[in-house]
DNA sequence: ATTAAAATTTAGACAAAGCTAAAAATTTAT
DNA sequence: ATAAATTTTTAGCTTTGTCTAAATTTTAAT
């Protein structure tokens, strides 16, 4: 039937790539960005756009870029499913740290079986969110991202919700850890410092002053 | 430290299979029996000899055969103990029946993270024996046996606990659920049919008439 | 509108892991 | 003990996925 099966880890990893790379706007990706972003060299990005090319899952002009077509669309989401599962089941089951998850869902998100990947999901009662706060596409493909924006887009005196991070290297989250921020937290912005853009707020009742690029790396959600 | 982790899939296998074949008995094992567990062919298995003996895991004297080495040894038993632990997983933990979690745990076997096993264990409480009934080597390698012997082999009007399964192919494994047979069950052997050496026996406060082909492929641990 | 710089593709190599067919070694049978 | 049968290895080829270096195309700059 589907021949989603005989993908190989290395096809499944340039689409998920590729996916991340197209995010919500949908120009098309060079094939430099998509070397930076696998950290390999663009002759070999190259190859691989012609092999998903002639497999119908990429949209591959040479010179021009490459896009996601709807099978190979299908097939990044669910692979994006299967690592964010993961990462949830760790955190939530194995009491990994939400900086510890990547680099096992990184090779869990190619396990095929797609009893395993739902039985997980059941078992983790369909959660919508990674530990990160990225969304988790259901079975069909469906997600909804957090009306969220940056912190440092706050405006003085707003609060909101603490709900995602955009970066999710050990180092951000390993800091995060260590003030307690958390993802559901509360923060509210008190001062704004115009001259390196660093803010002071207030989370938990406790005051922190953060550097503008700690905020400009949190999402959080404005309070209504 | 320890190179275990460059190891690639299919060098695990290898490993895998010679451990399987070696069983009890340390003798050499042949390229031909390999290529045949494994489904390949002898001259592939030379190759790998090769590279497994450069790489100290495998003794391997040219037409003579293979065995492994200590270090082969222990990575062998990483794997089945990945192997056996992620079956029990499927089963307690998601509901998977024990003809169902083999193909999907020949693929978790490959998860590389000492943490992550180390923490399946720990949330399945440690156990002795997979689904099967075969032994899971702890993270130490050590693991024991069930004393036990093949049905066929139980003499009449005496009981066994049954224990583990021969053959775990999925046919045989549904015709044991499908006769409400399972691992813990009592069984008592009451007569003996010389002409083709079926068996009937009381299980559960019911009789059953099976054939010497499934009592020989039965594991009990004869009782007290 | 040329030219220079940058991005992209092509060509050719390599390693892993497998295969087939032929050669060599070992075992078995007469 | 030699020939036949069997097992094992070698040699050479294939595919996947990568790389480097060279060639080509596109973009940017004057």
């Amino acid at each position: 039937m589907n021949k989603l099966f005989l993908m190989t880890r290395a096809e499944e990893n340039y689409l998920k790539a590729i996916f991340h790379l197209e995010g919500n706007n949908s120009q098309t990706i060079s094939t430099n960005s998509i070397a930076e972003e696998m950290a390999t060299k663009p002759s070999s990005v190259t190859d691989m756009a012609k092999r998903l090319s002639e497999k119908r899952l990429l949209n591959y002009v040479p010179y021009k870029g490459v896009s996601l077509t709807q099978k190979g669309r299908t097939v990044a989401l669910a692979i994006v499913r299967k690592h964010r599962l993961w990462e949830v089941f760790l955190v939530k089951k194995l009491d990994f740290t939400w900086d510890e998850v990547h680099e096992v869902a990184e090779q869990l998100e190619h396990i095929k079986s797609e009893k395993l990947i739902d039985k997980i999901d059941e078992l983790l009662d369909f959660p919508k969110y990674d530990p990160h706060g990225d969304p988790i596409p259901s079975k069909k493909g469906e997600f909804h991202e957090h009306d969220k924006k940056l912190l440092s887009e706050l405006p003085i005196s707003t609060k909101g919700v603490c709900v995602g991070v955009k970066d999710s290297s050990s180092t951000f989250l390993k800091f995060l850890d260590k003030n307690n921020i958390a993802l559901g937290h509360i923060i509210e912005v008190l001062e704004h410092e115009e001259f390196d853009d660093s803010i002071e707020i207030a989370i938990d009742g406790r005051q922190l002053h953060i550097s503008n690029q700690i905020a400009s790396n949190l999402y959080v959600k404005k309070q209504d």
